[in-house]
DNA sequence: CGGGTTTGACCAGCGC
DNA sequence: GCGCTGGTCAAACCCG
């Protein structure tokens, strides 16, 4: 199997302070606008602050593009973005009532990192074990304690 | 046959 | 208002 090495959490909303991250796209601010901006009126069950409560960035230097964390994912969409020679995936959970998302997109410059952003929380146990993304988690965990890192990519 | 993927259409938000 | 862009839908397709 190969290797998923975690460079970074970019991103997380979370109740904790945003990350600060040297990377303009990307910041906590400008997800919460987007999603409040783009949902506010129409979010009947999905709320809106949950949704950024759990909306989680990673990215991972991986040959592969789906990284394999355990949970059964359906395919529902893929885009070309601008800027991007790479399209950007959209997956959903495919538990039923568990309508987690999440987005797969390679970076266009450094062709071995991929992008994964996860919306949502799983209302089910995880499936199998997922050694990779066990790995990213406690990453992601690590770098949530300490709250005032800045990143570099 | 049942589940997933592909792919173009559709739609909503945003900037001009 | 219009066009661009990103996100989602859904029909067709594919595969075990």
């Amino acid at each position: 199997m190969e290797k998923h090495e975690v460079l970074l959490p970019i991103s997380a909303s979370l109740d904790a302070s945003p990350f600060e991250v040297n990377r303009g796209s990307c910041s906590n601010v400008q997800v919460q606008n987007e999603i409040k901006s783009k949902r506010k009126e129409k979010l009947s069950e999905r709320n809106c602050k949950e949704i950024m409560k759990h909306r989680y960035v990673f990215q991972t230097r991986s040959q592969i593009d789906i990284l394999d964390d355990g949970f059964k994912w359906r395919k529902y969409g893929e885009k070309l973005v601008k800027n991007s020679k790479f399209p950007r995936s959209y997956y959903k959970c495919s538990y039923r009532g568990c309508n987690v998302r999440k987005q797969i997109q390679r970076h266009s410059k450094d062709e071995q990192i991929v992008e994964t952003t996860y919306e949502g929380m799983h209302i089910h146990p995880v499936e199998k074990s997922a050694e990779s993304f066990d790995q990213i988690l406690r990453s992601f965990i690590t770098s949530n304690q300490l709250n005032n890192v800045k990143y570099n990519v």
